[in-house]
DNA sequence: AGCAGAAATGTGATAAGGTAACATATCCGT
DNA sequence: ACGGATATGTTACCTTATCACATTTCTGCT
């Protein structure tokens, strides 16, 4: 059997990189992060973020659920998505609305304005800075009196290496 | 009991307005705009859209499945779900996921980057024209050459009246 | 008009995503 | 040690969404 149980087409960020390096410097900064605010990082919730950390990609909450399972957690849905709203509670991780799925956050405790952009080819999700959509956005919302607490901005499209893959492929 | 069978409490817009006035004349637009495009505004989708219109704010699938099957069409998701993808992909309503909703576009053929404001009080949902917001996203995805082919962008908050409600009887 | 293919609809079944409610256990300040 | 707050486990259930397939309706073509 393969070492993962589904096919992970999903590819966190589109250029390749050390993923064990990164998914471990972001562990030990999200520990830190949590530390500093007084969050709780409790074994589930520790070992429910590793599971976005290594995967690297986005997780529904269920396939997140499995995992926990395995490794001796509960294994009711409620397990996963306490974890998973503490989480995004947190800031540690971000809710992938167009998907249904939850991804580790990469810059946590920077207070950024996430933007996720989703290929609809491959499935890969990135996680891209965009201060600029926030203040655009923050300016569309006082235009009619609305205070902002929370933005979701997702973007479907192709990334780098799919639209390539379809311009070849596709029309030529 | 109430005139609607279930409560309403989300109002399209934040100001007041005529609802009548401009659901049809929205309408009309929007069967301007498919005969424009070579969509097919069936019964269904005609009526699906009308619903939405005469609504004026966020509904759930099923919602407008029951309003559909009221109406005679078929009572099954599917009925509901087609139509509203129909609406969506022709530009004549958009899908709020935060909601799991769907609400009808208010601008149909305007070529817009629709912005959802949702109150997380009273659950009103506004549809911001954000331009500035566009422009920032697509810079955002630019800069990791990726392609956006669609985008969501929503904010959760507080409308204009209920940030005022939540400030006077909240602190003082 | 008659026909073939495409598009749309109706229907049953079921998958996937998400919560409510309640009992139990654990942590933390006193 | 005690008591309140916080976190976890578990049962049950609700909502949202999709698949598959039969049937109908529309469209362009001859």
């Amino acid at each position: 059997m393969a070492p993962s149980s589904k096919t992970a087409p999903e590819l966190a960020a589109f250029a390749a990189h050390d993923h064990a390096g990164c998914a471990s410097s972001t562990l030990h900064r999200a520990q830190a992060v949590a530390q500093e605010k007084g969050a709780r990082l409790t074994p589930v919730r520790l070992r429910a973020l590793e599971i976005l950390l290594e995967e690297h990609r986005a997780m529904g909450a269920y396939e997140v659920l499995e995992r926990l399972a395995a490794d001796g957690f509960g294994n009711q849905p409620p397990v996963a998505y306490r974890a998973l709203e503490f989480l995004v509670e947190t800031g540690l991780a971000h809710r992938v609305r167009r998907l249904n799925a939850f991804a580790a956050c990469m810059h946590p405790g920077e207070d950024h304005a996430p933007v996720f952009l989703i290929c609809r080819t491959c499935g890969a999700v990135a996680e891209a800075e965009a201060e600029g959509v926030r203040v655009a956005l923050m300016a569309a919302a006082a235009a009619v009196d609305f205070t902002v607490e929370r933005a979701t901005v997702e973007a479907l499209g192709l990334c780098p290496r799919c639209v390539e893959a379809e311009g070849a492929g596709g029309a030529a």
